[in-house]
DNA sequence: CATGAATGAGCTTTCATTCAT
DNA sequence: TATGAATGAAAGCTCATTCAT
């Protein structure tokens, strides 16, 4: 009579964070079910109660992953300032958030390497990046109207923003000792904005 | 009996690009031993004739890629001219280069994956990307030191470079409708170089 | 607090006649709890609150079975006419009970494939079957008594009219197109009771 | 350069006569591979070297069954002598068959229940019983044309024969103790013969 | 040098059963 | 009585690696 409370929620946070610390220390493809159950705390087979598949579990923990950052991205974006300024700051917040999750970036990228081969796992990568970019996108947009920028496209700015974010956190995974993340992602922004705002004619 | 002339040599760089169309086909876990063997068109024990193992077989791959990288780079910034137009011409190269090896973009992402877990590979990759870094800050140092740009920190500015190579390739891979890479990455040096040779003061 | 009625009897009719259901689609290995829980609308615990185990429902289903078919054998053979005519009346009874029932016949076969590993299987299924064979062993008995058969030993010619059933049905499982029932079952019968008839010498 | 002796074909007959062994004394549904592999002497990768699956060593295995049957029936219907001293020769050699086989019979029975749902099986199934009764129809055939008997329909007094064979089997798997094959099955066949050669008219 | 049969540890997933509520 | 979340022992299959020939 007593209704349970339902601890379904819970579990699958448990579950998933269990898998974003296992994922960490061995990566995907060394993590083995029983990793996870025993992080976790659970048995092997609650976790086949919660997640239909290893790899179900690998989507909803990035899912959680990329919905935070979109949802960052856009809380920074939202600040007052110039656009130019905001920009800026997003670099600080993103810097921040790479230390934070340090060891999550192989996993991330084990999964960007199968995008090309699963046809599902493209798209919703592609979903986040586009959200990303066009977010971005917009903001420049409002930087070139209020004749912050001398800019024609928007968007491809706001892409090379984006490969600016992962190549750093791409060349930082292969070589964390000679990248220095923390300096360059705001010298990077500072080229590209002063790029953006000079009067360039070739 | 005439020595069989060796064949080694020739053996190896067999198997190395059998590895190479078979890891393109179906990622790094997804390939084994048997694939490699069908496609290189000899038996597996021949393999573990050559290779010691799968890893190094690997290992031989990047080698394999990265050499001829570095080298059509360096052939590239030898060139006549400012170190900015070197530099433009550097990302009409490298658009081409990705065009031609496309398929092998997620493979490379797979092992950049497995640096972090896997200190030979860390230092194997780790090692290339400091010789192309390298390379870069040379020429935008001889940029600096004639006057072309304005910057403190060449190394900075190769490592920047180098993230929207390597960021765009990775974006592309996740989203190959949208991202225009032909376009975006000159536009990408362009801005920078402007924002290079631009007086900034903040 | 009036006694709520003992619903007992018909849960547990309604539980077996689920696992009848579920295991005439899947046959009993592939056939899950969970399978035979939703079918009867009931959670798995109230499963095993009725019933020990999946044993013991399968147990409790081909008393189920056995028991109604005993039954049906017993009423036809009761009836009025020679035993010849009784037995061919069967053979029409027998026919309709198995157009019916063609769905439970696999099931059927894999708990007499089971029968050689569990001794309680073993032993419910000889009863069954000693049952059958005793009845009709009877009817025969009467028939050599008045006359009508010539005949030495009804319990062997008994257990050949067993065989028939049972061997027919099993080779229309195996191949419904070619194998008529309809007509050699009572064909069957026939020459049986013919030779039955006959004064054999040798 | 010295060809090795392919070991193929033993290797084959060594894993299905293993197979027989573990299955006739666990049954097919608890026979593990790694059972199997045990009493072959041969570790599990080698079971699955010579063969896709499980399921695939059953059907070799039954295979071998069938047409060793199938063979054996054809030889024994080929002997001299009427029609009706072949077919009770023919149940000597099947009492005889069956008392050697006697483990057998229950994965046989296993595996007849698998054909209503399993196409290929059931193919597989049928095309041996249509053999069977199409090979002791041409004799039924020739004994009608003889005038040994009086008989409209050969196929279905073939098809009785083989329930009778089946269906005491069947009877004997489930009830050895009371299931007298080799007295029963000559009795039955004396009797179907009797009624074959009789007058019938009704 | 080359072959390919043989190995066996390892892994995901399934599912009958239990038990706190 | 009834629920359904939790358990964990299995079991089939894979595949890098070895080694006799």
């Amino acid at each position: 009579m007593t209704p349970r409370p339902d601890v379904s929620a819970e579990r699958t946070v448990q579950i998933v964070e269990a898998a974003i610390a296992v994922f960490s220390r061995l990566g995907f493809h060394k993590a083995r079910m029983d990793d996870i159950a025993r992080e976790a705390g659970v048995s092997k087979g609650t976790l086949y109660w919660y997640f239909e598949s290893k790899d179900a579990i690998t989507k909803a923990l990035l899912q959680h992953l990329f919905e935070q950052e979109v949802q960052e991205v856009t809380t920074v974006l939202a600040a007052e300032g110039s656009v130019s300024e905001r920009l800026l700051a997003l670099t600080q917040q993103l810097a921040g958030r790479l230390e934070q999750q340090e060891q999550l970036i192989p996993i991330i990228h084990e999964f960007y390497a199968t995008a090309t081969r699963d046809p599902t796992v493209q798209r919703t990568l592609a979903g986040y990046t586009q959200a990303y970019r066009e977010l971005l996108a917009a903001h420049i947009q409002q930087g070139i109207e209020r004749g912050e920028f001398h800019l024609a496209d928007a968007e491809a700015a706001a892409t090379i923003i984006g490969s600016i974010v992962e190549g750093l956190a791409l060349l930082w995974m292969i070589d964390p000792q000679t990248v220095r993340w923390r300096d360059t992602f705001p010298l990077a922004m500072q080229l590209l904005l002063a790029g953006m705002r000079a009067d360039r004619k070739e």
